[in-house]
DNA sequence: CGTCGGTCGTAC
DNA sequence: GACGTACGACCGACGT
């Protein structure tokens, strides 16, 4: 006995049409490899949409076939007008039938048949077996198949087409649309028709004769003449069309139900597909929290389990270590537990710290800490960590130094993908082990006042085993990946060595004085204060300086001076330097807030802001070296950003006078002369810029030469200006707009000195070109030590996306290999400084520069020692220079 | 009251 | 649109 409930819908999705769709309705989809995921983020889509919003019982997915079909055979124009299918669409069809393949739903395909074809066959079978049909297709084509149990879904007006829809609209029946597209043709299928008659005629005529059949049967009763002519004429043109636009619905296929049954989805398979094409969103959906059930996460709490963890530990070889703290700096951070894991899905914490009411007795820290010790700090046992720099901080102010550090898995992460947003553990765990990790705030609570040390231990424990649990496995992922890709030196003679270096810089801090800041900074408020007074009397109101959009409307809506520029992305006026300077020609207010902006800078980012972060310990100020956020591999410094303090301005040199070395002491700087130029020599090999340096040459003022074909006597500082201003622009990829705006000349006259330098400078020219022709090839460029950066968009259809790659490919291999030596050159350093036994301490690394603070009685051997480490770091084709200055302040050590 | 994107400015 | 890489102060819109 069926009921109505018992019904059972097929729904047939007409795949290759919405492939098409999918890959025009979307545009500039790839993932970092460089693979189109334009179609396949379409098509996904799709499924997914229909398989949230219908829940089919039964689906399946039909394609083309590539290759010619039965129509081609009967007719060899058949879709001859359809442009080949574009490349960046083929490499996609394989990876939706992936995709198919992992949601599990049957795909339905047939060698020398159409999607349509399969969908009409299938069809008819699951009629007859009881089922009700929908096919899922937004082409028209498929009207003739609808009846009373077949409908179509339109996907993309979500609306149903069934027979009633079909009557109400048409007045005819389905099958009488095939004889209706006889007469019309397909443009799109080059179904030739006859010509002249389009739907309306053909309508009315299969509505008044029925069929195709019936009309040429009855041609003689046609009252327009002309019309009857034509008809008879082209009849043979008219059956061939009507046994092109049918689509067939007999070929035997065997329909077994149970293939087309709902399946879930293979979730691996989804996850590692959605990886691939790096699907962040759809991605979540399928990401689901461990079984926590599942994992063996234990909290230490007695000295016995402590003493079992201890042997544990003693016995691995390996293992995965994490702090939990109070603080996000180390320098400030108290301990608040330890968690360790020496296998996947185990882990144990031990709570030290956790510090509220009720709080479970917990061990004591530093009985812990002694037992701790010599697993820590033995080097041949291995550890593992996530930015260990940070756990290794907090133990040394505990008294233990962690030695045997042999994989940060953050750094791994780093060199795979240094353009990836974030190398957290948590993006870590999504990204490479498709797993979600508890958040912070589950553990610890919301706010930012939030403490771990006042997290329930219980979820605390959790958190914490996993930390280690995650760090494990990650490494057990990463550490061959690593190697696969060929990072193995990087990684291990560069960024792993690295990692003990940084942290003592940090640690060591840098001096400052406090005094002269905050003279500074009173100085600057009085000047702020009148400048304020002054503003407001000239702009004759009061208003806030420090807004841009204010700025705006006085300046172009109030005083009506000219606009110079919108800004880029809210389109408001802009009111940048450029534009304060060209309006100060007009009005005398501009130049008062050129000079505010300035004041408010020295003010706000650096006297300040440098006062109130003096730790009140060391009364020093202690940055945090960032080793794995820039996309070219240069360190970045924050909290506070050392790397930008002001030397340009006298104003801004103030700030570079109150950087100090402790009392007697001196501070050296040690700079690699026009390193990045020099690199570009290399690359290059060109013979001027080779020649230049080897002769340790002023390579602007040879550029001068050579670009404005004058003797160097000749030179001005103008020229050489702009010299320098083009070396500069070829390191970043210029363009004429930007050297012109730099030089403040016409962007013809910017061309002229850019064409002129590449004429002269063939071999730098040679090497752009070369560069990004490679770069197009592997979707990626490299530094001198094979550190990579990928470029998705090297070969977008976007210009503007596609332009600003190949200034990166140019600029990447340059500025990252810069990067790659100063690493090396602290490395090489600091073993010097070790084994020579001296007390001069590195402090800052900034680009091409590191400043050290010295001892009186250790200048001149440092300054030797170091000079040479810099500069023999590696045998280019030109010579590195390195020049050394010291002084009581950073802004005398230059 | 926090978050976040936008603008601007500092360095190499 | 427009020359590379960063960090951070400040504003103002937005959501709680």
């Amino acid at each position: 006995m069926k009921h109505t409930t018992d019904k059972k819908i097929l729904y047939l999705i007409d795949g290759s049409a919405y492939i098409h769709r999918a890959y025009h309705a979307i545009s500039g989809l790839s993932n970092s490899e460089g693979l189109p995921t334009n179609a396949i983020f379409g098509f996904t889509n799709m499924l997914i949409k229909l398989k949230e919003s219908k829940a089919p019982d039964y689906w399946g997915v039909s394609f083309d076939v590539k290759g010619p079909t039965f129509r081609h055979k009967i007719y060899s124009d058949y879709k001859a007008n359809r442009p080949a299918m574009k490349e960046d669409l083929i490499v996609q069809i394989p990876y939706i039938k992936d995709v198919s393949d992992a949601l599990n739903i049957s795909i339905a395909e047939r060698e020398g048949y159409e999607a349509d074809d399969i969908i009409g066959s299938l069809k008819t079978v699951a009629e007859a077996l009881g089922f009700f049909v929908v096919m899922v297709t937004s082409d028209k084509d498929f009207l003739q198949l609808i009846t009373e149990k077949t409908s179509i879904w339109d996907p993309m007006k979500e609306k149903l087409i069934d027979l009633k829809a079909i009557k109400d609209t048409y007045g005819i029946a389905p099958l009488q649309f095939i004889d209706m597209m006889a007469l019309t043709g397909d443009i799109s299928d080059n179904v030739p028709g006859i010509a002249g008659i389009g739907p309306k005629t053909a309508l009315v005529l299969i509505k008044e004769y029925g069929s195709l059949e019936n009309l040429y049967d009855n041609l003689d009763l046609l009252s327009k003449k002309k019309l009857a002519d034509k008809l008879a004429k082209y009849r043979d043109i008219a059956f061939l069309s009507k046994e092109l636009v049918t689509i067939k619905t007999d070929i035997d296929m065997l329909f077994k139900v149970e293939d087309f049954k709902y399946k879930e989805p293979d979730k691996d398979k989804v996850i590692k597909l959605f990886n691939k094409f790096e699907f962040k969103k759809l991605l979540q959906t399928y990401i689901s929290k461990p079984d926590y059930s599942k994992k063996k996460y234990k909290t230490v709490l007695t000295k016995a389990e402590l003493k079992e963890i201890v042997a544990l530990l003693k016995g691995s070889d390996l293992f995965a270590i994490d702090t939990e703290t109070t603080s996000a700096s180390p320098i400030n951070a108290k301990l608040v537990g330890i968690s360790f894991s020496v296998k996947e899905d185990e882990a144990y914490y031990i709570p030290v710290g956790h510090d509220y009411k009720g709080a479970t007795k917990q061990l004591d820290l530093q009985e812990v800490l002694e037992v701790l010790k010599p697993v820590l700090e033995a080097y041949n046992i291995k550890k593992v960590g996530q930015n260990i720099k940070y756990d290794m901080i907090v133990f040394l102010r505990y008294g233990i130094e962690l030695k045997g550090v042999v994989f940060d898995t953050m750094i791994a992460s780093y060199l795979i993908n240094p353009s990836e947003r974030s190398h957290s553990l948590e993006n870590i765990a999504v990204k490479f082990l498709n797993c979600k990790m508890m958040s912070f705030k589950e553990a610890a609570g919301t706010g930012a006042g939030a403490l771990f040390s006042k997290a329930d231990i219980g979820k605390a424990s959790v958190y914490a085993c996993e930390d280690a649990d995650i760090t494990f496995s990650a490494y057990k992922f990463l550490m061959p990946l690593i190697k696969k890709e060929g990072f193995d030196k990087l990684f291990y003679n560069i960024e792993m060595l690295l990692i003990p270096i940084l942290m003592k810089m940090e640690m060591a801090g840098i001096c400052v004085d406090v005094q002269r800041l905050q003279g500074l900074s009173e100085t600057l408020e009085k000047r702020l204060n009148d400048l304020t007074e002054k503003i407001y009397e000239c702009a004759e109101e009061e208003f806030n300086i420090n807004s841009s959009q204010q700025l705006g409307e006085i300046f172009f809506e109030k005083l009506n001076l000219p606009v110079q520029k919108k800004t880029k992305k809210t389109k408001n006026y802009s009111t940048d330097v450029d534009v304060l300077k060209i309006l100060s020609m007009f009005h005398p207010l501009p130049a008062f807030v050129l000079e505010h902006r300035t004041l408010a800078k020295l003010k706000s980012t650096y006297a300040d802001a440098l006062i109130t972060i003096i730790n009140p310990e060391t009364k020093r100020i202690h940055t945090s070296f960032n080793q794995s956020i820039t996309a070219t591999g240069r360190i970045s410094s924050s909290s506070p950003n050392l790397q930008n303090i002001p030397i340009r301005t006298e104003e801004g040199k103030k700030i570079r006078k109150a950087f100090i070395p402790k009392p007697g002491w001196e501070l050296l700087s040690a700079d690699y002369s026009q390193i990045e130029l020099r690199i570009l020599a290399h690359y290059s090999d060109d013979f001027i810029l080779t020649q230049a340096f080897k002769n340790d040459e002023d390579i602007h003022t040879r550029t001068a030469v050579e670009i404005f074909n004058v003797f160097s006597e000749l030179v001005t500082e103008e020229l050489r200006r702009a010299a320098k201003a083009v070396n500069f622009g070829i390191i970043y990829g210029m363009s004429p707009y930007g050297l012109s705006r730099e030089l403040g000349i016409t962007q013809k006259t910017a061309k002229v000195y850019i064409d002129s330098y590449f004429k002269k400078y063939e071999g730098v020219s040679n090497f752009i070109e070369k560069i990004i022709e490679e770069a197009r090839k592997i979707q990626k460029v490299s530094t001198l030590l094979g550190r990579i950066r990928r470029l998705p968009d090297i070969n977008s259809a976007n210009l503007h996306l596609r332009r600003f790659a190949e200034r990166t490919a140019v600029n990447t291999p340059i500025q990252g290999t810069a990067a790659d030596f100063i690493k090396i050159a602290m490395i090489k350093v600091s073993d010097m400084l070790l084994k020579e036994n001296l007390k001069t301490s590195m402090l800052l690394t900034v680009h091409d520069e590191l400043i050290f603070e010295v001892p009186p009685e250790e200048i001149k051997t440092a300054s030797v020692l170091i000079k040479e480490a810099m500069e023999n770091i590696a045998v280019l084709k030109v010579p590195l220079k390195v020049n050394i200055k010291k002084g009581k302040s950073w802004a005398d050590a230059l």
